[in-house]
DNA sequence: AAATAGAATTGACCGCGATCAAGTTTTCCT
DNA sequence: AGGAAAACTTGATCGCGGTCAATTCTATTT
């Protein structure tokens, strides 16, 4: 199922650890990088998989998510086109402790750890792009972390909502990214308690149900406040 | 309060983002490092700051926290010797989210971002080991935010203690390495239900309290099965 | 378009763990 | 060492939000 051909010039291309660099160099990491495709809910790696290879996003999205010993299912975060996973396996080889799914019809490309190893060392400037990333998302994480044990549930909820909005929005209508309950598994609740919670802020006209997959923000600055 | 001299050399040497290194190259390191002391509640930085220096703890330990909206204090991880912060922002330059403290006399060594931009050029490999460091810490935030919403309180206490004693040890006593007030905000709960979850798996025969901060593992197994 | 399965909503119940309060112990400072 | 200030423990109370169950609604498949 690899293909070395038109597909994965954009993975290299848009991505932005690699879109910094000059064309020669993005040929180069073009031949070392292969592609595969996934149709909707193919796992790209699971839990417990041992794996050299990071995996970029191209086209679609991947569902990200954990296990817990009680099989209880959280998510981690959703990959869209120009993210990277599987950097665990990669630098520590250790096993994935995530589990990896399309969300969609979704391909990825992948390099090897020997072949992104010699990239690094050849082009430092591609570490740097990929220490910015991880260095974000360690913030996000411990952000979220610093949530589930600080904030109410409507709280994590509001928060979600308004992180969607983004500073830029005349409609105030935000589309939620995700299915109801992968969205409560996100903020660490139930699909039940979100039904009930975006009841509730309705009545409170901070916000305004459109459709099931659309809400328009009534009142930004006193969600923030619950 | 900088001084230039003896201070930093285990700051480099001890170091495991740069001890793979040989000792020219370690002295040219020292070169760029400055150290700086701090007394125990002093501040190395805190939220809202902007700051373009990595942070290695030399001696001592910082701690870690944030605050939420509310006030209430969330402690994120611990910092002991060989361990570095300030990633965040260092490579994207934003401002810190975290407030870092030092827990004892603790002195670190400072790499302003421009020194070490140039030392990540220079030594590709140092990249390597941050990109290592980061990568593990992406993963254990993650681990840490699906035991929040996915174990109970007294299942996450019981991994804490397990995870204390780690593989290799005979006696089986382990000694809490932090105050039980910030026990309890690390593992999402209050210093209360620590208290209360402590007796509960001592009548459990789980675990027995030899003193205040050293606890003998009875049961390690079914500690990780409640 | 019908059929079937998954997703979402609503209701009833109840238990975990937070909060408030009071008392005890430990740590810190001079 | 002695006193003040934290930290810790224990008890009583209560509310948030999880669970279970029954519909309803929305997709996907043929």
């Amino acid at each position: 199922m690899t293909n070395k051909n038109h597909e994965h010039k954009s993975c290299v291309s848009l991505v932005p650890i690699f879109n910094h660099l000059d064309a020669e160099q993005m040929n180069e990491i073009m031949e070392t990088a292969s592609s595969q495709s996934f149709k909707k809910g193919e796992l790209v790696y699971h839990a417990g998989e041992t794996s050299d290879v990071l995996t970029i996003v191209n086209k679609g999205s991947l569902r990200l998510y954990r296990l817990s010993e009680s099989g209880k299912e959280q998510l981690v975060r959703v990959l869209r086109p120009g993210e990277f996973t599987g950097e665990l396996a990669l630098f520590n080889e250790k096993v994935h402790e995530n589990y990896a799914e399309a969300m969609e019809p979704t391909s990825v490309c992948q390099i090897t750890r020997s072949d992104l190893q010699a990239l690094l060392i050849k082009y430092p400037s591609i570490s740097l792009k990929i220490l910015q990333e991880l260095s974000t998302r360690v913030d996000q994480s411990e952000t979220q972390a610093t949530r589930f044990t600080t904030e109410s549930t409507e709280q994590r909820l509001a928060s979600y909502l308004v992180d969607l909005l983004g500073p830029d929005s005349q409609t105030n209508i935000v589309t939620l990214p995700l299915a109801k309950k992968d969205l409560a598994s996100y903020i660490g609740t139930t699909p039940e308690t979100v039904s009930r919670k975006l009841k509730e802020l309705e009545e409170m006209n901070l916000i305004k149900r459109i459709s099931s997959s659309k809400i328009k923000i009534l009142d930004e600055d006193n969600l923030l406040f619950l």
